[in-house]
DNA sequence: CGATGAATTATGCATATGCACCCTTAACCA
DNA sequence: TGGTTAAGGGTGCATATGCATAATTCATCG
């Protein structure tokens, strides 16, 4: 048993392996509303955050700053999120969600918890819980 | 609680938020090697599954077709594997390690051991084995 | 044997990802 | 107050991802 012969129970392989599959999954679910997967996810960040900077957003979406840029232009140039200046900082920029983007959004949930349910019900929900709670500490073992 | 305060839960945006740190921290140890968490997994798939077809290759990384054939390419580009029509079949291409890459997959391995590691002991050995039958798992749900 | 369908791979397009590096602005401190 | 450091954000570059579609070759059947 050499060395190479490991490298399937790779940590990166499988669960990047898995996202993909996942992420296919959603996608597909979600086409009737117009979002990827991630672009969901983003939107129902900034949703959530409330008007908050691109940092903050970054991090709660565990994602490269310069990730988010990208990741955001999609969204903003279908008028979704729109970005406002803050007068005591000017180098901020408040993300917040349009009317529109609450629209989409709101058409998106239930295409969402179809999705996710299709997994969280499919292995436990105490299972899942616990695999979350795995996903976290794997994140904090890479620091 | 509405449904948009679930979204945290979400089993595609928890996955893919996993695979990014994990990604990152591996791709900063195989630096050495020259190699990216990703094209490491593509070029020891490539070396366990022998001279094999896209279609095998990509099947065992649970990865679309095309996705592969543009991850080979920086591998091509530098040498480290190649392609030979030497199949009954003239459709396929055989895929296989050249002895440049095997050199270097030589020199990344013990750093990929180490990447490993430093998750898979962080979380305990048998907890990970639980993670990986749950992430096999959640790809079975998404068929 | 010829037509038709299926398998194998590649390409065009759009998005996703992050490091190195840049600019701007705020904070800090000697 | 002037200089240095830190924080917020964007761009260039290279790779990663997959759907729709095309091109080639094989298999199958009438």
């Amino acid at each position: 048993m050499s060395v190479l012969d490991q490298t399937a129970d790779c940590v990166c392989l499988n669960l990047r392996a898995a996202a993909r599959a996942v992420t296919r999954m959603y996608d597909e679910v979600l086409r009737p509303s117009g979002l990827k997967a991630t672009q969901f996810s983003v939107l129902a960040a900034v949703a959530t955050e409330g008007p908050a900077s691109m940092t903050v957003i970054a991090k709660a979406l565990v994602m490269d700053r310069t990730t988010l840029t990208r990741n955001l232009k999609p969204l903003m140039d279908r008028g979704l999120v729109k970005a406002g200046k803050v007068a005591d900082d000017r180098r901020q920029r408040r993300i917040v969600v349009t009317g529109e983007g609450k629209a989409i959004l709101a058409k998106a949930l239930p295409l969402w918890k179809k999705a996710h349910e299709q997994i969280v019900i499919g292995i436990g929900f105490a299972r899942w819980q616990g695999m979350v709670r795995l996903l976290d500490e794997a994140v904090r073992l890479t620091r």
